[in-house]
DNA sequence: TTGAAAGCGCTACCAG
DNA sequence: CTGGTAGCGCTTTCAA
């Protein structure tokens, strides 16, 4: 069986509490005693139980991470983000992919709480923020990551989309387009409603009018992306140019272009966001709107663990800046346009 | 602050035995009762502390999960997939991105232990084997998904390597190949020898020599599968087809050809491995070997769980069957070769 | 510098 | 059917 303090306490002679002491470095322990318990500890393999420990008030050095899929390249970057800068304070993470359905969300929230999570990272859309309440009053600190909850005080990391999508916007215009398009996520998913305001609106400064482009929302896939885009390019008077609210739906732009025997950028420049592992595999590689996934995984984990630990006694939100990173699908629009 | 079980008891005017009681289903209680704690239950929100059960000899319903880093789509999908059937049978993961580093390896393994989780999922290499022993004297069990520790008696998962790489050489000969390349993993990877061996042997059976075809190493990046595939293809009478143990080299590949300005699949076949999300998504598309990783990833949480449940006597192998998926990256040679 | 003992929240056993 | 109670492994006073 697996040895416990007791065992240790036995084997070197001294009650549990002098061992307790030792393994946590408080009290004033002599020096002989201290390496000689630590050489039966050794000697036994023992581990600590943290179960045991947090039950007397002890943390559990356990974080959630709702996202709503894991196997999204985008929410595994930010999960290995996470999971690196938590190992790095002590903590472990647990996965929580919610297919942003509030049910799962539930779930997995009652789960985190039963388990005694020291705190939670959500970067899931929730539709009803009340089942955080609960949480919140219980002192379980939360932080969001890649999005917003404006009726909640809580620690934020996000990226400033609305500056994400100007820069897509003046790129492509920058490069001679007028006939623009793009493929949106769900209204209800501020990050991208963001992107889309910010781009129109560097479009109308750039004097083009915000009526002429088209959008389109989509599903978070390759699939709804390549349908939508499908239909933009099958109109008269095409768009030259399609900016896309994430990596995904850019990929399903190319392969729309691709279908309809469109060159990408020659004929079609697309413009994708996030910077996943796809962007720089697709063909052409996606020019794309990049935003830091490491820097914000690692700063979320630090905030929530300032908060959890009470070093931090106000709320944050910290905006990253996004940054263009350009590849090869887009470029001048076609000569004749 | 949280509920307790004393607050129910309390509230109800009853024992905390008969509130556990009623929580585990356990003993008879009458139905008035049952109902009516069940009532105060709800209205204080109460959630059973998982870590008080756990330390009264219960489970902790917490599984680790090793793969070498859930950023890498293909770990990330079989993280997906464990992550639904655990929870599928109630249990949470918890994961850990190894880097192939023994000595991360060993320090989750320590994490996992003192967090008492009941079951650990291996799906990186571990150079050292004896870091498992502790686990298995302690009677912690584990199952390895996507690899091979024939020294170890414990429940496996995977798909039949041999029979995958058979079926990439297959489908190269069929369509007329006969200068083939291949790029393979570490040579210490188990996985990839199998492929590289199946593919051999069955390229042989189609009569041609195996020392014709050449074998080159790569780390699990597509950088070094583009350097690779680079070099293979810059000699004098190089293959017309490349078959890769994995999709990322395979995308090395692609990216290679295309700085050579050769044509993929008229001037250049490549075949892939895994058929992640990537293979998809790249262009052309990647015709791959494909492993069922969903069934993977439910097969080894059911033996898993199986396991530490005691109901099953006796460690299970499962194989499963590779399948070829054909998308546009490999055709006929060239005419002139 | 060390140890005894009270609890953390819950389960399980035994009595009633 | 219900309640009392002894732990589970550890931390933390408080005394010695």
């Amino acid at each position: 069986m697996k040895a416990t303090i007791y065992d240790i306490a036995r084997e070197a002679g001294v009650s549990i509490a002098t061992v307790s002491q030792v393994i946590n470095g408080k009290g004033k322990i002599s020096e002989e005693r201290r390496s000689e318990i630590m050489q039966i500890i050794e000697r036994l393999n023992y581990q600590p139980s943290v179960i045991a420990a947090a039950l007397t008030g002890k943390k559990t050095y356990t974080l959630g991470l709702l996202v709503p899929d894991i196997s999204n390249p985008f929410f595994a970057e930010i999960a290995r983000a996470v999971e690196d800068q938590g190992h790095q304070l002590g903590y472990s993470v647990m996965i929580c992919s919610t297919d942003n359905k509030d049910e799962r969300v539930e779930r997995y929230l009652s789960l985190l709480q039963q388990k005694s999570v020291d705190g939670i990272i959500i970067g899931t859309g929730i539709e009803n923020k009340e089942m955080l309440k609960p949480l919140l009053e219980r002192d379980i600190p939360i932080a969001l990551i890649a999005r917003e909850m404006p009726s909640l005080d809580v620690n934020t990391v996000v990226v400033d989309d609305f500056i994400g999508g100007a820069l897509a916007a003046r790129h492509l215009t920058g490069l001679g387009h007028a006939r623009l398009a793009v493929l949106a996520e769900e209204a209800r998913v501020s990050s991208s409603r963001e992107r889309v305001r910010g781009f129109m609106q560097t479009l109308e400064e750039a004097g083009l009018n915000r009526e002429d482009v088209i959008v389109r929302h989509c599903d978070y896939v390759v699939e709804d992306g390549k349908r939508k885009a499908l239909e933009l390019l099958s109109t008269s008077g095409r768009p030259t140019a399609i900016f896309c609210c994430n990596d995904l739906l850019a990929i399903g732009a190319l392969q729309a272009a691709k279908e309809l025997e469109l060159r990408v950028p020659e004929d079609l420049s697309v413009i994708g966001f996030d910077d996943t592992i796809l962007a720089s595999v697709t063909d052409p590689p996606l020019t794309t709107v990049a935003q830091p996934i490491g820097s914000m995984g690692n700063k979320v984990v630090d905030l929530l663990v300032q908060e959890l630990k009470k070093e931090a006694d106000f709320k944050q939100r910290v905006v990253l800046r996004p940054e263009l990173v350009v590849r090869r699908s887009a470029a001048e629009p076609p000569s004749g346009s």
